[in-house]
DNA sequence: ATGATTATTATAATTAGTATAAAATAGAGA
DNA sequence: TCTCTATTTTATACTAATTATAATAATCAT
C-alpha cells in the first residue's frame, strides 16, 4: 500500500532517536537535526515521526502535560516521568509482565485489548537526592 | 495556599462529570454546562477541570490523538480506548494489582512512584461485533 | 450590608500539530 | 546514464487545543 522511499531528513531523525535516552519532543527532534538539515522543515519531522511510529520503528509518548514525545526504543518498556524535573525515564519490566496485563485486561474486557501503555508519576532519583542502586535504566 | 471559592460553575462542571461514563473533552463539558450556564466561558470550563484534578476530584485522561478527557471516577481504574470509534472505556482492576505494581515499579526504579495511568489499545465490544459477557463496566 | 478576595466572562494570544502547493529527490526502467 | 513518475521536502498557511489577561461579577467573612 504505501510506498515508501528513503530520505536522509528520515534517516537522521531516526538515528538521533535510537541514540538518545532524552525522550525528545519533535520541536527538539527539529532542533537537532536541523544542524545536519538546516532547512529541514518542522512538518517533515512531525510527519516523520508519525511514520516511524506507525511502522512501529519507534514510539509516541503522550504526556499530560507538554507535547508528545518519541522514543527510539521499541522494545515494549514503561516509562516514568519526574513530578520534579518532567524528564522521561525508561523503566523495564519483565516482558513475561506486560504481556499478562494484556491477557488479565482482556478478561475484564468485553472487547479485545492489543497492547498497553503506562506511565509512572514519581521522583527522578536526581531530584529525589538519593542515591540507591535499584534497577535504573 | 489556595483559597478556593465555591461557584455554580464548578459544582456544574463536577456534577457532569459524575454523572456521565462518556469521558467527555473539554469542549464537551462546556456545550454540556452551557445548557445551565449560556454563558460560561470555555476558559472557565478548562480552568476547573483542571483545578477538579488537581485536587482529585477528577482525572485528566491523556489520549494520543484529540485534545484531553476528563473522568469523574476518581477511584484507581484503566481505561480502554478503542482503535475503531475512539470511545474511552472504564476497565476494573483489582485495586491490589494496580498498588502492586507501583511497588514492582519502585523496585525497579532508582527514584521513587507515587502512581501510574495504564491506557490500553483494543477494539470495543459494539466495534468489534461480538456478544461476551466477560466483566465489562 | 460592606469590602476584600476569588471567580467568571470575553477576548486575545500561544502552542502543538496538520494541510497544501511548488520545488526537489529517489528509484525504476529505457 | 537519462528520463520519468511517485514520493518527499520545504515554506507557509492554517486549525485545534489550551492558556493568559483585564474588566466585571459573585462569594463569603466581618
Amino acid at each position: 500500500m504505501a510506498n515508501l522511499k528513503y530520505s536522509r531528513q528520515r534517516a537522521s531523525i531516526k538515528e538521533y532517536l535510537s541514540s538518545t535516552m532524552e525522550h525528545p519532543t519533535a520541536d527538539t527532534v527539529y532542533l537537532h537535526v536541523k544542524e545536519e538539515f538546516p532547512n529541514i522543515s518542522l512538518g517533515t519531522v512531525y510527519r516523520n515521526l508519525n511514520l516511524l511510529a506507525d511502522m512501529g520503528e519507534a514510539v509516541k509518548i503522550s504526556t499530560p502535560d507538554g507535547g508528545d514525545r518519541f522514543d527510539g526504543r521499541t522494545e515494549p518498556h514503561y516509562h516514568v516521568v519526574c513530578r520534579s524535573c518532567g524528564k522521561i525515564f525508561d523503566l523495564e519490566l519483565d516482558e513475561e509482565h506486560i504481556k499478562s496485563i494484556n491477557e488479565l485486561a482482556n478478561r475484564h474486557f468485553g472487547g479485545t485489548i492489543e497492547s498497553h501503555t503506562t506511565l509512572f508519576y514519581g521522583t527522578c532519583e536526581e531530584c529525589a537526592g538519593k542515591k540507591s542502586e535499584k534497577g535504573l535504566k
